[in-house]
DNA sequence: AACTCAAATATTTTCGAAAATACGACGTTG
DNA sequence: CAACGTCGTATTTTCGAAAATATTTGAGTT
């Protein structure tokens, strides 16, 4: 076998789960079925059939199978035996109930990464919100053109700061509700500049604090920091109907 | 529509999700394949071959995947693309997190069951209760013998106790936790006649605190309850290696 | 019109054959 | 003999045809 390719960068961190997952391409299906379904691609409750999946994303019926009940315990489709799947319906209730549980396992995990973290993780969260900063520092037009790899750096960003928490199911459980809140924060994409220049002061005082091993400041600002999306998730929700 | 039936006892209960899930043949491979792991029929990390498993179930292997990737999600299997599944590997240090987790879950989803209950929550709680009692109340060696029974009213027990929370995440991950819990509870399975008494008792004053509405005691002998329980498995898993 | 029932249609669910991939055995080479 | 590559076997992964199930349509009845 040849040499796959020389690591450029330092960045030697091992593949994240979502890489592994893109993998196979039962794998594959199920990120761009939950990515369709996070951007309201597929709407809430819309029904879900293989007839349309099929043709949209060229697999078996198999594969998607798979794929949807994946999703449906992840709690993005919900199923019902001999009917089928469905975008699983969204709601003010739900995005403050999983705003409640994302702040309580982000808060506690931030914590435990503080007393436990080293050097490495450190760096690479100093690494990782540099990558987040250049494109949050963009003039705003720029900023918006580039807002999926954002999204992306922006999750890159959150989970390095708890990488180094020692349990792994606090950390599962996390990232199942940060993955729900996305479907939230999806309203949220055309937001002001000022909120945007807001949010870029916000990860550098979450960034600071963390890296200065301020357990109490970081999980705080953590809180305010999603609180206040959610919020306005909720007021667009609301207006909406 | 015709009546499609009298309740023959009050148990006016819905469906629970475990039923529903029964009904497909998917449903029910999924229910037996976790049974299976939780009673260690499978071991921790042993591979899980389709070759086999299709025989054992007598089901194909397209079903037979999409149980598989679900109990991956709910983290009874893992899988890694291209080799296939394993039995999650199960060890000390995620028994406490495990239990710190669902104790969390628990205490929270109780208080506000209590809060926000109606008369037939209650109602309820003290039917499920008296179904335990009876198996618990037993002379030790019939209660041994309908332990599988003694499980599932257990559970419904439990599950009883915060069915009037309104949290459906919380109750999710509430449930996930009980899931995982069933591994551990599993080697604990062959107590002593004194534990099993202890346990008698312990329900029945949970089910007072609840009735009576104490959510502080309520969550307190919840605690202690679970704990206990945790603890003694994790001796075992110590002497066993 | 309102209701029932059965046939026709639409959709899901199951299954295992076929393709793709990983793994081990074995000979070859430097 | 260690390292490498090749072939054969074991296993997983994908796919869509066929069975099972749900839904709609429409003719017949009250």
């Amino acid at each position: 076998m040849t040499i796959r390719s020389l690591p450029a960068t330092g960045r030697a961190v091992a593949k994240t789960a979502a890489a592994k997952a893109e993998a196979s391409t039962g794998g594959h299906v199920l990120t761009r079925l939950r990515s369709d379904i996070v951007s309201s691609e597929f709407k809430p409750s819309a029904r879900l059939k293989f007839a349309e999946l099929t043709k949209r994303y060229d697999v078996g019926i198999g594969t998607l199978r798979e794929a949807l009940s994946q999703l449906a315990s992840e709690g993005f489709v919900t199923v019902e035996a001999g009917k089928g799947f469905k975008v699983a319906p969204v709601s003010a209730e739900e995005l403050v109930e999983i705003t409640d549980l994302f702040i309580s396992f982000e808060k506690r995990a931030i914590r435990e990464a503080i007393a436990e973290g080293d050097e490495d993780w450190e760096a690479n969260i100093v690494a990782v919100h540099h990558r987040l900063s250049l494109i949050e520092g963009l003039p705003w037009a720029d900023r918006m053109e580039r807002h999926a790899e954002w999204v992306q750096r922006h999750r890159e960003f959150h989970e390095a700061l708890v990488a180094a928490c020692p349990g792994h199911w606090l950390l599962r459980l996390r990232t199942m509700m940060f993955d729900q809140l996305d479907r939230y924060r999806f309203v949220t994409k055309n937001a002001s500049e000022s909120q945007g220049r807001k949010k870029f002061d916000e990860h550098r005082e979450i960034m600071l604090a963390t890296i200065a091993r301020d357990g109490d400041k970081a999980a705080e600002l953590i809180e305010k920091h999603i609180r206040d999306t959610s919020d306005r998730a909720l007021t667009i929700l609301a207006r909406n109907g």
